[in-house]
Formats: C-alpha cells, sequence, structure tokens
DNA sequence: TGTACATCAGTGAACGCGCGTTCACTGATGTAC
DNA sequence: TGTACATCAGTGAACGCGCGTTCACTGATGTAC
C-alpha cells in the first residue's frame, strides 16, 4: 500500500471527488493484488474508488485504458529505481550493476499489482506511445548499464550492449515472475531470489570475461 | 492447432458427446489463444465445445479445475518435449543441452495457449498435486541437464546443479515470455529469441568454466 | 437374440446477479464583470 | 464584494446481456439374465 496516499477524510464524500483519475488507479492496484491484474471489472474498480459506475468514463475510455495507465506508472517507477540503482555506475560500475539487480527484483516483490499490469495483462506493450516509451526507458537504463560495463573489455571481446542487456532483463523477469512475485503464483525456491540472480549475474559476467568480484 | 485431433463429423451431434473432457480442454485452448487465458468464461468454454452450459459440470468442478486441467497438460507436454530434447545427453551433453534450451523456445511459441495457462492464470503452482508433480517434472529434466554436465568439472568449481537449473530455466522463461510468446504481447526483439537463448547459455557456460563450443 | 433396467452424460429452463455503457440530470467550482 | 453563468465531474436509473449454478429431466449405453 505504499504507492500513494489515500484519502483518509471521514466526512461526507463531497460531490467532485478531486482527484479521481488517482483514486482510480489506486483502486486497480488495490484489486490486482487482491484478484491478479483481469479478476475485477471496471464497475468494481469504480465501487472500490468510492463512485458510481459511470463515473470511470470521464477519465478512462475503458478498462484497458487504465490498466495502461497503470502499466505505464509502473514503468516509470521501475524506470526510475533503475536508474537511481545505477546512479550513472557510481561509486563502481560492477558494484552498481548489482545494485540494478536487486532494484529490479525488490520492485518485482514490493509493486507486485505494478508488475502485474506492467507483464501480465496481455496487452500489446505498444497499446500506446506513453506506455511504450515508459517500457523503454525501463529497459534503457539496463542497457547503459551494460554498455558501461562492457566498456571495460577489449573490443575484440565486447559484446553488443543491447545484447546483453537483454540478457539481464530476461533473467531478472524470469526469476522475478517465477520465483519473487508477491502474490499466490510465486514458486517455491530454497534460496532467496535475489541470491539467486546475484548469483547468475556474476556467472554471466565471469562469461563475459568481466571479473564481477572486483568491487571486493 | 496441432494439440490435437478436433470432432469433425458434419451430422447432428449425437446426444452423448463421447469426450467432453477433451473437448472442453480443447475449447479452452482455443479461447486462450483467442483471448487470454483469463478472457473466456466456463459457459464459453461449453458453448465453444458445443455443449450446454450446464455439462462442464459433469467434468470440471469450475472453471479453475479446467485451467489446472489444461495447465497440467502443458507441463506433461514440455517435461516430454525438453526430456526428448535432452536424450540422457546424447550425443554429446553440450549438444543435447542446447536442443533443450531450443525445445523450451519451440515450446513456448508454438504452444502460446498452453504457455499462458502454464504460467500466466495467477493460478498456484501447487494447486493440486497432480499439477504439481507434472511442473516438477518438467523442471527436472533442467535440473538433470546441468547436473550431467557439472558433472564435468572438478568438485571444487562445481556449481550446485539445482542452482544451474534454475538459471536456466528463468532464463528461458524470462525470453519466452518477454520475447517469444505467440501472442500479441510479445515484445519486438531485433535478433531470433532463439539466437538470443543460445548467446545467453554459452556466456553462463562460459562462466562456469564449461566450453560452450566444446561440440565444435 | 431379446428385454428389462441401472447408469450415466447430456439437456434446457430457471434463478438472481453484476456487467458495460448510455443518458439526462445536478451539484460544485471558477471566472467575468 | 456580489452575482450570473459556463464548465465540469459527478449521479443514478435504465437497458439488454451473459454469467455461474441448480434442478428435474431424458436419451443413449451397457449389462444381467
Amino acid at each position: 500500500m505504499s504507492w500513494s496516499k489515500r484519502r483518509r477524510g471521514k466526512g461526507p464524500r463531497p460531490y467532485h471527488h478531486g482527484n479521481l483519475r488517482e483514486a482510480l488507479v489506486d483502486a486497480a492496484l488495490d484489486l490486482i493484488a487482491a484478484k491478479g491484474p483481469t479478476g475485477f471489472t471496471f464497475a468494481e474498480a469504480a465501487r472500490t474508488a468510492g463512485v458510481s459506475p459511470a463515473a470511470p468514463y470521464r477519465h478512462f475510455a475503458d478498462r484497458d485504458a487504465l490498466m495502461a495507465d497503470v502499466a505505464q506508472r509502473g514503468f516509470e517507477r521501475l524506470a526510475a529505481d533503475l536508474a537511481q540503482a545505477w546512479d550513472e555506475g557510481r561509486p563502481e560500475p560492477m558494484r552498481a550493476f548489482k545494485a540494478v539487480g536487486h532494484a529490479y527484483l525488490a520492485f518485482a516483490n514490493a509493486e507486485p499489482a505494478l508488475y502485474a499490469a506492467m507483464f501480465e495483462t496481455g496487452l500489446p506493450p505498444d497499446l500506446n506511445p506513453e506506455l511504450k516509451r515508459a517500457s523503454d526507458q525501463a529497459f534503457a537504463v539496463l542497457r547503459d548499464a551494460a554498455e558501461a560495463l562492457t566498456a571495460r573489455l577489449p573490443e575484440a571481446r565486447r559484446p553488443p550492449a543491447l545484447m546483453m542487456g537483454l540478457h539481464i532483463w530476461a533473467l531478472s523477469h524470469g526469476i522475478a515472475s517465477l520465483f519473487a512475485r508477491g502474490d499466490e503464483a510465486r514458486r517455491a525456491l530454497p534460496m532467496a531470489p535475489e541470491d539467486l540472480l546475484e548469483a547468475g549475474v556474476l556467472i554471466y559476467l565471469d562469461g563475459l570475461g568481466l571479473d564481477g568480484r572486483s568491487d571486493g
């Protein structure tokens, strides 16, 4: 319940809600958390936000539009979290890179509702330009980090940063969606997902000829 | 449409369907392919199978039970495909291991409906014992293959086969669910998903000290 | 080979329900003067 | 400061619809004798 503040007033609800768009997004997040990204209706989101079933149509064309908005916010948040963890490679690229991995899993675990909206709605990722841009922006952090790390390698043995970014994304997403998700579809794992990811990334970096243990 | 044969007769449908359970599973697969794993109702599956909305209750307690059955069949098929690709490491473990990776992606791509039923229903993976067993059985192939490969390494540098199996599964699943899925939620990729996976696995194996190019 | 009967897998009507969406409306707010 | 009015975000009733599930039923099948 950390994503934003909720209305706390106890008096009669005013005729104008004031921020229904945000309230609907919050309602969607609560409902996704409770029943999954496809387990509730547009009317239910309205009810959860405390308005009539017709009210949401002032803000969203339909349920998909609401979900796309939620997914977009998710990618923006993920991009921000990853960028903060990476911090342009400070204080040291290898250490920052590991922080990015942890940030990815932490996001999936802390915000299962957002994560589900981003990856499990079945909506096409380029449904609208804003959604695509937000998604690209999140991936760009991984790609930039990969670029910074591979720059250490002699050009002949330097892998494409795009490919490396995709590998890291796929491994992170695979671990997140199988083992680190915040809902009951999470699979049991005899270790911490973070440790599984870090071990995998270290082995991968070794394979590229980058010493993942170089930061001590 | 490869998963099983369909009724082809054109005459009036007999009172007894004959194999309604199978027909409902087929219907579910068609509907998942068309609308996603949560985009249809129990009644719609009945209609698709050509029976009254009450008929499915003779075979499944509810919609979740039908979906769990579909998922279970999916894991059984995946386990069989992976086992066939691995073929106990023949003719050569490294080559067989790559074949397993390709088989994984081929499955996700060829059977998006099954894949979605397995991983995107939101149902807990241990909803029932048969489902869990089928799922474990599929993973066991990856684990066994990892065990065979790591056995080449001196004991001191030998990673746990369980961990290695999980890494391979997570990377394969990540690539499959982001880039190789058969529906419109697939993300564009500037290369073949198979190549992305193979490159990633090769780098990973290099990192373990296994020469992934050893089979020529 | 024929028949009586048990079993079983379907039917189809029925129920109450919540859905998505539309519509004319109304109450609150902001602003021009 | 007061008032008229445009704008806007909500209401709530209404519609037709398909849902999940239940029920008594019926037609087909298999088997005992």
